[in-house]
DNA sequence: AAATACAGTGTGATATTATATCAAGGTAGC
DNA sequence: GCTACCTTGATATAATATCACACTGTATTT
């Protein structure tokens, strides 16, 4: 999907919301929706830095919250990244496949695995509010290459 | 498992693979063995502290680094902490169960999950070499107090 | 329109987590 | 003992993230 159609989806999404998409939170939300795999918050700084030119990190981690309080964006945990959901207009599960390689993120959307995960976790009479699940590895192209 | 057995069992894991556990490791060791969840760095410096006035970040991260190696230990990426695991002497896969109100974790060995994970990156044509499996909610103790 | 309330941002400082570098000390094999 | 290598000491710094407080802009109420 192109960056548009997510802008004004994420606008839709967040007019259904009461909240406010302001100018930062767009560009970081652009920002994010043309990089490749994911992005450090002192990287899309600098990024922002280039328009906003008084930013500072607290600048990119509240629109950060922002956006991941509104499920636009993933936080992946093992490389401290952050990266835009292509599917944030409907609640999914997901997994993320690293490539430690060329760095691309792909993102999987099994109920099996999340599934199994909160229904083992139940039986130990835990109740799962947020999972995260990422696998490091190689892509195809750089396995290949 | 007690401490005692948890050392020994490491020292004998370590002779087999030519490695030393030294006083530091040792020590570094025996406060996660003796911790309830997850452990930050800086904190397990701290305590490290008592008995090696002289330590630094870096006599830390060092022996956290040779203990991941030799698989005695995870770090729990979505909390930048680290936990003994019980059961280092075999090849297990790992999904960690983070309680959020009292910081209990419990470890999963879901082969499922884990080959699931697998098979689905493999479908794209992605290996994975490693897996980071969390999930954060409310461990029974908690639900029920 | 004025008063109010609140969300968002600017700004500087600080907290937390992690690594780099180089020198010095210890251990094992020769 | 010599050498090579692993481990540690010590200092500095990098990378990631949050806090606190003032100010501004927007929306709501009156």
């Amino acid at each position: 999907m192109n960056i548009e159609s997510l802008v004004s989806k994420a606008k839709q999404v967040c007019d259904n919301r009461g909240a406010r998409f302001t100018p930062i939170r767009e560009k970081v939300f652009r920002l994010l929706a043309s990089a490749q795999g994911g992005v450090g918050a002192y990287d899309l700084l600098e990024q922002l830095k280039v328009t906003e030119t008084g930013a500072k990190p607290a600048t990119i981690y509240r629109a950060l919250d922002f956006l991941a309080e509104l499920g636009f964006i993933h936080k992946i945990e093992s490389t401290n990244a952050f990266m835009l959901c292509h599917h944030f207009d409907h609640i999914h599960p997901v997994q993320l496949l690293i490539c430690d390689t060329c760095g691309f993120v792909k993102e999987l959307h099994s109920t099996v695995i999340s599934h199994e995960l909160n229904s083992l976790a139940a039986e130990g009479g835990f109740v799962v509010s947020a999972q995260t699940i990422e696998a490091h590895g190689r892509c195809e192209s750089c396995r290949v290459a």
